[in-house]
RNA sequence: GCCGGGAUGGUGAAAUUGGUAGACACGCAAGACUUAAAAUCUUGUGAACAUUUGUUCGUGCGGGUUCAAGUCCCGCUCCUGGCACCA
């Protein structure tokens, strides 16, 4: 074999794996387990492009490295397969989102093998078949039947609290409810309707069932959840998103809100991600008081604040728009003004609202609330600068110390009283000359002896809306009596997607499931036509793959127990309050229930920076057919225009293939520089459009996937984004010819050395061990490259061919280059796969040195290197830099001021 | 506005506790092999000046700490990601 045959070779190895099930995680609970998970990809009918696998191919190495390192490991790899842009497809074209999705993912995993990744194939899940979706309407389920108690801090089964709500009613308990829950009495319960109790029952649960303020997009036909929405858009296809009121399925995710802000600290995830997740969910400390409303009985007005110290600095209130008790206390003169102005703030979008946050805008209600300090009347407005959705949607004006309640009180010409002067509070009675972290204490203690207020922590993030007026999604398994939700019976999962004639809403502005044939239960009540979101299946899969074809639980106790939870978890940042708090809420929750032992699903997280595209331009001149090149565009009125860049080679165009990529391209002219035809550059998101998308299929058949792989990580960081970039390639392809040439004599015929090893070899493979294992345990992937090339080169230098050298060699390759390492492996005679062949053991011993080459300074400045034994005592080392002549040189008998000799490091003189 | 991340040759980058800045590659240049090209190999390649040793400058900008700073501290500029009327 004169060269090798990169394409033949790896086919070879990965039939090889997948005729072995060589990458198989095995239920043998005695070994040490590791569990390397990818994020769940959407098989997109644009396949994969080179960006998709650069964290695939560091959690493989990871994974292989482990692997050899004797660990039995998890590295799956499934389809979050129900989602939109499959049915937008269907809506389209008439076909079955099922179909079209069936197509990606079998050529989403046929690009994947041609990479050689080490999955274990017969764990693949899928969430939109019924056999994996069961388990996720299981789940809900499980959350429909339970509350969260905040006395244990725990989701707890619903029976617990009916019998709370038997034996005491539901004035004691410490519950997450919703906030028009009204109280009663055990002797109430017992008489209550069993619809009576199911619609309090609901406002517990924590799937539950209510009228929401919900992001509703019509272009979509569904309601979308906060994260799903970025500045007033959807973020799938940025589509205008407005507020609706809907009945919505929603998940109570705000009850495990302190638990999901602690559990962060014991998470090993990138701090970005952490951060993020701490401003989702908001939390702030502060107090919640009311305020009566002067000449109403009965009528008070709640607010929260953080800074209550500032209490006698409040000169106004302010109610959002949609407050309930706006309508009640407006005065008759007030009210023509007031109406107008909630009608146009209610009418006004999220994305208006939001680009006129400078502008002040409300009106005075005519009421006056009665300050709970000074008995003062202070007057009542509303404005749109307070929302209806935090806090209490009412707020007490400080504009001393608050910027928007100053901005609302100059706009408006009303008062304002300094009460904090050099962070200590003035002007307020009790609470003056104190500073403000203990007079916001006073000021607690004292509104709870009042009682007219209390300590209060509360939370930006909201409940989670969990219904999607769209087909391509879970059913919920409930039925409606008297409009009532129930539960169907374990027995009847799944409930499977039923057919329908157009993925489109009903004329009656119904979800598409409402135009299935008798879309009923047995008894005949109404099943439920929302469906589930995309995150449902992806909130609980990394447990489903320690034990994916269980159709009794889904997942065995015993297999999670051994599995635990994700050891490396690989993706984008971009999941951060998606994906990661919800699947993390479901954790804590099944966690709860007893059915998992982990409360945390992913214990590491890496996030890749996603690779960019590098477009390549042509210049056009105007009017004809004729090509400039970049350098030259100047001289001429050209237009710019996107080239394919697989027709472009270190931004040189190919002619020939130009000519051939469109026929208008046949007769075009070129004006070239040197002979060459250079194309512009610009960095720009991969994408259709721009013609510069890479397909790792491509690159593989040009170098082979082993060359990808190590290019990948060659590229830079695994956190950094990056443009791709072909430009560096034949690096790593040449690393890998040279390794091969390692194992190969002048005339191309395999021929390693047996015996006696090299000192000088050793070295050089037991600097790589050392470095490689430190590379990979800090996921520094594109470092392990360097050092590989750099031991190959010094053992090519060497003229190494030594067996036991070039044993250990592809043995610590192999989780970069599998397949070459595979094949040479086994060409030094080895049988079954590399990946079971161990990690070569890191001995010391062969780096030691005997000699250190010191840099000598002077004044700070290098001026010579020397060489002394690493043992050697400060005195000779110093005797012997004196007697150096450059550096006597240097010094031209100044006095020496000090003298610093770190002991294998440097030398520097000061003089 | 608030909170992160970053800035090093022509390019991608390296420098693990402060200790020879630019490892390893790409590109470029020169040479070898070849009728020629490709492939491969060798040598050089931060900048400026001297060009035989050599000297000075140099990690976004301005200060500081230190025998010694890409690395630590203070102040700025630019790029980038996220959040944003959250009381």
């Amino acid at each position: 074999m004169a060269e090798y045959q990169f394409r033949a070779t790896e086919k070879k190895w990965q039939a090889f794996w997948e005729k072995n099930q060589t990458f198989n995680a095995k239920d043998d609970f005695q070994k040490p387990k590791y569990y390397a998970l990818d994020m769940f990809p959407y098989p997109s009918g644009a396949g994969l492009h080179v960006g998709h696998p650069l964290g695939y191919i560091a959690s493989d190495i990871v994974a292989r490295f482990k692997k050899q390192q004797g660990f039995n490991v998890l590295h799956p790899m499934g389809f979050d397969s129900f989602g939109l842009p499959a049915e937008q497809y269907a809506i389209q074209t008439g076909q079955h989102p099922a179909i079209t999705t069936e197509q990606n993912i079998k050529r989403y995993i046929e690009q994947l093998k041609n990479i050689g990744f080490a999955y274990d194939w017969k764990r693949e899940v899928r969430t939109s078949e019924p056999s994996f979706y069961k388990w996720t309407q299981w789940i809900f389920m499980q959350l429909f039947n339970s509350w969260y108690d905040f006395t244990d801090n725990k989701a707890r089964p619903i029976s617990v609290l009916i019998e709370h709500f038997e034996k005491a009613g539901n004035q004691l308990i410490k519950a997450a409810c919703d906030e028009d829950t009204e109280s009663f009495k055990a002797n109430d319960w017992l008489h209550f309707s069993d619809e009576e109790k199911q619609k309090i029952l609901l406002k517990y649960r924590i799937a539950y069932l209510s009228e929401a303020i919900v992001n509703w997009c019509p272009a979509l036909g569904t309601v979308l959840s906060n994260d799903e929405v970025k500045d007033g858009y959807s973020e799938r296809g940025g589509h205008p998103v407005e507020r609706k009121k809907m009945m919505q399925w929603s998940m109570r995710i705000s009850a495990f809100a302190e638990r999901l802000l602690e559990g962060l600290n014991r998470l090993d995830w990138p701090e970005p991600v952490k951060e993020m997740q701490r401003n989702w969910i908001g939390k702030s400390v502060g107090a919640e008081l009311s305020f009566e409303v002067a000449d109403y009985q009965n009528q008070e007005i709640k607010v929260f604040t953080t800074r209550v110290d500032t209490i006698y600095g409040v000169t106004f209130m302010v109610l959002a728009p949609e407050h309930e008790l706006v309508a009640q206390i407006t005065t008759a003169e007030q009210k023509e003004a007031v109406e107008e102005y909630v009608k146009v703030a209610k009418n006004r979008s999220e994305r208006e609202r939001m680009t006129e946050v400078k502008r002040v805008s409300g009106v005075f209600t005519g009421a006056y609330a009665i300050h709970p300090f000074t008995g003062e009347k202070i007057q009542v407005w509303i404005g749109d600068y307070v929302l209806a959705g935090y806090g209490t949607g009412a707020v007490m004006a400080v504009p001393s110390d608050d910027e928007r309640d100053l901005a609302f009180a100059q706009h408006f010409n009303l008062p304002v009283r300094e009460v904090v002067e050099n962070d200590k509070i003035v002007n307020s009675d009790f609470l003056t000359g104190l500073p403000i972290k203990e007079a916001i204490a006073k000021a607690v203690s004292y509104i709870e002896e009042k009682g007219i207020g209390k300590g209060k922590v509360n939370y930006r993030m909201r409940d989670a809306i969990f219904s999607r007026q769209r087909y391509w999604g879970e059913p919920v398994p409930v039925y409606f009596k008297n409009d009532i939700p129930y539960l169907l019976e374990e027995d009847q999962l799944p409930l499977e997607l039923p057919e329908v004639d157009k993925y489109l809403p009903t004329e009656d502005g119904e979800p598409p499931l409402a135009r299935a044939k008798n879309w009923k239960t047995e008894e005949g009540y109404e099943l439920e036509k929302s469906t589930m979101p995309g995150w449902a299946g992806s909130s609980w899969y990394m447990f489903r793959y320690m034990d994916p074809h269980n159709s009794g639980a889904f997942v065995d106790q015993n297999k999670q127990e051994y599995w635990k939870n994700v050891d490396l978890y690989i993706g984008g940042s971009e999941h951060a309050t998606g994906h990661l708090l919800y699947s993390r809420f479901w954790t804590k929750f099944l966690f709860d229930l007893g059915y998992i032992t982990v409360d945390e699903p992913f214990q590491k997280m890496i996030n890749q920076g996603m690779i960019q595209g590098r477009s390549n331009f042509v210049y056009r001149v105007e009017g004809k057919n004729t090509y400039v090149s970049k350098n030259l565009k100047d001289d001429y009125t050209t237009q710019m225009l996107h080239v394919d860049v697989n027709i472009v080679f270190n931004d040189e165009l190919d002619i020939e293939k130009f000519r051939r990529w469109r026929p208008e391209n046949a007769d075009a002219e070129f004006i070239l520089e040197d002979g060459k035809y250079i194309c512009g550059t610009e960095i720009e998101k991969m994408s259709k459009s721009k013609h510069n998308v890479v397909n790792p299929d491509d690159v593989i058949e040009q170098y082979g996937a082993d060359t990808l792989r190590l290019y990948e990580m060659f590229l830079g960081p695994l956190e950094q984004f990056k443009p791709w970039n072909t430009n560096g390639i034949d690096g790593t392809s040449k690393f890998l010819k040279k390794l091969w040439r390692l194992f190969h004599n002048e005339k191309g015929e395999f021929e390693v050395a047996e015996g006696e090893v090299d000192k000088k070899a050793l070295k050089a493979l037991h600097l790589a061990i050392q470095k490689v294992e430190y590379d990979i345990e800090h996921f520094s992937f594109n470092t392990s490259v360097s050092t590989f090339m750099i031991c190959v080169n010094t053992l090519t230098d060497l003229k190494c061919n030594n067996k036991a050298i070039l044993s250990d060699l592809v043995r610590i390759i192999a989780p970069y280059a599998p397949h070459i390492c595979e094949e040479l492996w086994e060409l030094l005679g080895n049988k079954g796969s590399i990946s079971e062949a161990g990690w070569p053991a890191f001995n010391p011993e062969f780096i030691k040195e005997n000699d250190f080459t010191y840099p000598v300074s002077v004044n700070g400045k290098h001026r010579d290197n020397m060489t002394f034994a690493v043992n050697s005592p400060k005195e000779e080392i110093e005797k012997a830099v004196l007697a150096n002549p450059v550096i006597q040189k240097w010094i031209e008998g100044k006095p020496i001021k000090k003298m610093i000799i770190v002991p294998n490091k440097i030398v520097n003189i000061v003089v």
